[in-house]
DNA sequence: CATGGGATTGACT
DNA sequence: GTCAATCCCATGC
């Protein structure tokens, strides 16, 4: 698979997470479709980015097109795409993928987490849950997106593009508001809470 | 150096 | 619905 241009990531970060949906993330052998990306970006207190350049934002504020892997609630490991211009904090979080390939392995890693069997919707719909099935570690932090370990490439052939729903992000308590949250509609992979039809924003690409 | 707060998940009531 | 697990690092003394 080839990885989506440094020149990609290098656009408004909103832009990046809306054109996320579709594309595609590998590691070691195991991939899935983007189907749900939140945007941060250094301007708002959601940000890690916010607080301004420390030696844990040193990643975000480097080159676009590169991974910001980062611990969460001292548990979880959870995927960034840099974006815009170098010495500009900015990432999109990837939050959930319709896995399409080593879904045997994604299964065994999840499932030796969980105690049983972990059913196919249950591998990659979570920040958290991904990065488990795909075996991605904080090691993979401020690695090139194109050349990977971890890789992000475009959208399969047979991907037909769903309407993107938008809405608020997830799992915050600043800026709450911005409708800053990306989802696949329809899309069984997508995480809890779903944005609810009807009442969330319609993307349209381009 | 001590403290506190998470871009979450899973188990439990 | 509640809540603990567990660790990195920003902040403040």
């Amino acid at each position: 698979m080839s990885g989506l241009p440094a020149a990609f990531y290098d656009r408004p970060v909103l832009e990046v997470a809306r054109d996320l949906i579709g594309c595609t993330v590998e590691h070691r052998g195991a991939a899935g479709v983007i189907v749900e990306t939140e945007a941060y970006h250094q301007q708002e207190p959601a940000s890690h980015a916010y607080v301004g350049l420390t030696p844990r934002t040193r990643t975000l504020f480097g080159a676009p097109g590169r991974a910001y892997v980062y611990r969460s609630y001292g548990v979880h490991a959870l995927l960034n795409a840099v974006c815009e211009p170098e010495g500009v904090g900015a990432a999109v979080l990837i939050r959930a993928l319709e896995p399409t390939a080593g879904i045997k392995e994604m299964t065994a890693r999840r499932s030796a987490l969980l105690g049983r069997e972990a059913r196919e919707y249950e591998l990659c719909s979570g920040p958290g849950r991904l990065t488990q099935a795909l075996g991605i570690s904080l090691e993979e932090n401020d690695t090139d997106l194109r050349l990977g370990p971890v890789r992000i490439g475009p959208r399969p052939e047979d991907w037909q593009d769903p309407p993107v729903l938008v809405g608020t992000r997830v799992g915050i308590t600043r800026a709450v508001d911005l409708q800053w949250r990306f989802c696949a509609a329809q899309n069984r992979h997508v995480s809890r809470p779903r944005p609810a039809e009807g009442t969330a924003g319609v993307s349209r690409r381009g």
